[in-house]
RNA sequence: UGGGGCGUCGUCUAAUGGUAGGACACCGGGUUUUGGUCCCGGCAGUUGGGGUUCGAGUCCCUACGCCCCAGCCA
């Protein structure tokens, strides 16, 4: 199951562990978010990296809600994240994790470093700490409070947890270095009184351990053995290690690892909360947007994002992936697997005058020509079809393989058809075409050998069932909005086109499905899931390539 | 200018000190009842300068560039 070669650093440092005996060959890993906001595909790069490093190594890996700050956290989001993480098919077991599940050992272990004597109970503000932490530069000022005695600071902090005291009145420091040339190790914030109802521990709790403190302890009761996050808490890690050593408990390791950019793309929860709030977007589940359950509801599958990751690899340097890497694994992972229907965005009707009227029939279908197993399905032709407006020109330019005045071309799986007249509005617009077809070429063959060029999908227009078909353009025209000064500025406004007219084929408003279609020639496209019996509509995950030039 | 990280094709990512490879993107050509897929081919990279070595992306020195850190957020 191991792979020998191409393994990433995290996996050189765990195949390293498991030689000298480190862990005792043991491998288990977590998945730590915040219950603040949705998951995105950045947070499905960690997801897939724990998973598939517990499952590769035979370990384990805990979905754990890191929820220690009840100002930010809801169940909305504890509820959506497990949804999440489900879709993508992993599965923590027995495993859920909550960090207040933990807050009566955290409570206790701050004790003990208050015996120890490396943490006190400081009364200084939040503005005057800032004031006291120094800069870059310069090493910050000890707190007055800072040489209380154990018993003191113990007395203080028992009555901080009992509620004796206000919002930010008082904090529980370790005491490290105010010199420490890494900001974090200046005395840091242990504990913080929040007078807050918390989703799960409701009103037990007014002091909130902070997230370093938290986290090793977090990962130390759960036994993880390798605990990886982003390259931002790399100078954390001394903390991480500080803390666990003083108390001189299980000490796992902390590895940092790059998180996923994608070009054209925002990444950072409150901003996709911003766009959320202020209704620029149906909701964090957009198509459009980053988040897995946007994707989801765009037709992605959790197939391709896995392949995706898989491609994408680990490693420390900052990267902007490509958003076309993200459409290309989709399209890959669709082709093979997708059946294929015909949809028409943009109707055009062609009347075929010499095809008996008032009559039709059935031609037969491939499902999925990369497929065999996918089967073939019967659709229904008849004297009045729809074909797509871009599919007819009037004078069409040199290589145009479609439809135009006296030209022949294939109408997929059914009959070749030549167009004779074009019908024109008052305004010259082309409204309908009439067109004979060779009756002798039914399910797209000629008997004769003769060929053409062009192959059009089309639906009939008897049996055609209407549907509205959304269309996707990227959210952002920066290439990383992220780091543009106002990344609202950006924003797409033909980020989302509707159309309301279309017509699809019966079979796409029999059956309820929740797997992707191609639409030929057109892309791959799923039913959104607020889409009705009485009101169709689709949503294009990604259209397939285009190599034509006009 | 303190500390912590990172520099390989356009974008990602590989390479016990031994021919710099793969993917996406892009550009050609072939096949095709999707201008899709598939197949074949092409383009293109080690941040700069020194040093060690038979040999350096890899080791050493140095310069430069980029990212992160001064929340009682995570």
């Amino acid at each position: 199951m191991i792979k020998t070669t191409n393994r990433h650093f995290i996996q050189k440092i765990i195949d390293d562990d498991n030689r000298s005996g480190k862990f005792n060959n043991k491998v288990h890993t977590r998945f730590p978010p915040e219950p603040n906001g949705y998951l995105h595909i950045g947070h499905a790069k960690a997801i897939c990296l724990n998973f598939n490093i517990a499952e590769e190594y035979g370990g384990k890996c805990n979905l754990r809600f890191d929820d220690t700050n009840p100002i930010a956290e809801e169940e909305e989001f504890v509820r959506s994240i497990q949804e999440d993480v489900k879709w993508l098919g992993y599965d923590w077991k027995d495993r859920l994790c909550f960090a207040s599940d933990y807050f009566d050992q955290m409570f206790s272990f701050a004790l003990q470093l208050i015996d120890s004597g490396v943490a006190f109970v400081c009364d200084l503000s939040a503005e005057e700490i800032k004031q006291t932490r120094g800069t870059l530069n310069e090493p910050g000022i000890e707190s007055p409070f800072r040489n209380r005695s154990i018993e003191e600071n113990k007395d203080l902090f028992l009555r901080m947890r009992d509620g004796e005291f206000n919002n930010g009145s008082k904090t529980l420091r370790a005491k490290i270095d105010m010199g420490h040339p890494n900001m974090n190790m200046r005395d840091p914030v242990v504990y913080r009184i929040l007078h807050a109802h918390h989703h799960r521990t409701k009103d037990k709790w007014c002091v909130y351990p902070m997230y370093d403190w938290a986290h090793g302890l977090e990962d130390s009761i759960e036994g993880i053995t390798h605990s990886l996050c982003s390259l931002e808490f790399e100078d954390h890690r001394p903390l991480y290690d500080w803390y666990l050593e003083q108390l001189g408990v299980y000490h796992p390791q902390q590895i940092e690892f790059a998180r996923l950019n994608l070009s054209y793309t925002i990444m950072s929860k409150r901003k996709l909360k911003k766009l959320v709030e202020n209704g620029l977007v149906d909701g964090w589940d957009d198509p459009r947007m980053p988040t897995i359950s946007g994707f989801r509801r765009r037709g992605y599958t959790p197939q391709s994002i896995k392949n995706f990751m898989e491609e994408v690899g680990v490693a420390k340097r900052d990267n902007v992936m490509d958003v076309a890497k993200l459409e290309s694994s989709l399209r890959t992972d669709l082709n093979k697997r997708s059946d294929r229907r015909m949809a028409v965005l943009n109707p055009l009707k062609v009347v075929i005058t010499n095809y008996p009227k008032d009559s039709d029939e059935l031609v037969r279908a491939k499902n999925n020509p990369e497929d065999d197993s996918a089967g073939a399905r019967n659709i229904p032709f008849s004297r009045e079809i729809y074909i797509e407006k871009e599919d007819f020109m009037e004078n069409p330019p040199k290589k145009y393989f479609r439809l135009s005045p006296g030209s022949e071309v294939r109408l997929k799986f059914a009959y070749f058809i030549k167009c004779n007249d074009v019908i024109k509005d008052e305004y010259g617009e082309v409204v309908e075409l009439h067109c004979t077809y060779d009756k002798n070429t039914k399910g797209g063959k000629s008997s004769d050998g003769r060929k053409v060029k062009g192959t059009l999908h089309w639906v009939s227009a008897l049996h055609a069932i209407s549907a509205e078909v959304r269309l996707y353009d990227r959210l952002f025209q920066s290439v990383n909005p992220d780091t543009d000064s106002d990344f609202l500025e950006s924003i797409n406004p033909n980020s989302l086109e509707a159309l309301h007219d279309c017509k699809v084929e019966p079979s796409l408003g029999e059956e309820t499905f929740d797997f992707p279609f191609q639409f030929e020639r057109l892309g791959y496209f799923i039913r959104d899931s607020k889409s009705s019996k009485e009101s169709l509509v689709f949503n294009r995950a990604v259209a397939l390539r285009d190599t034509w030039k006009q």
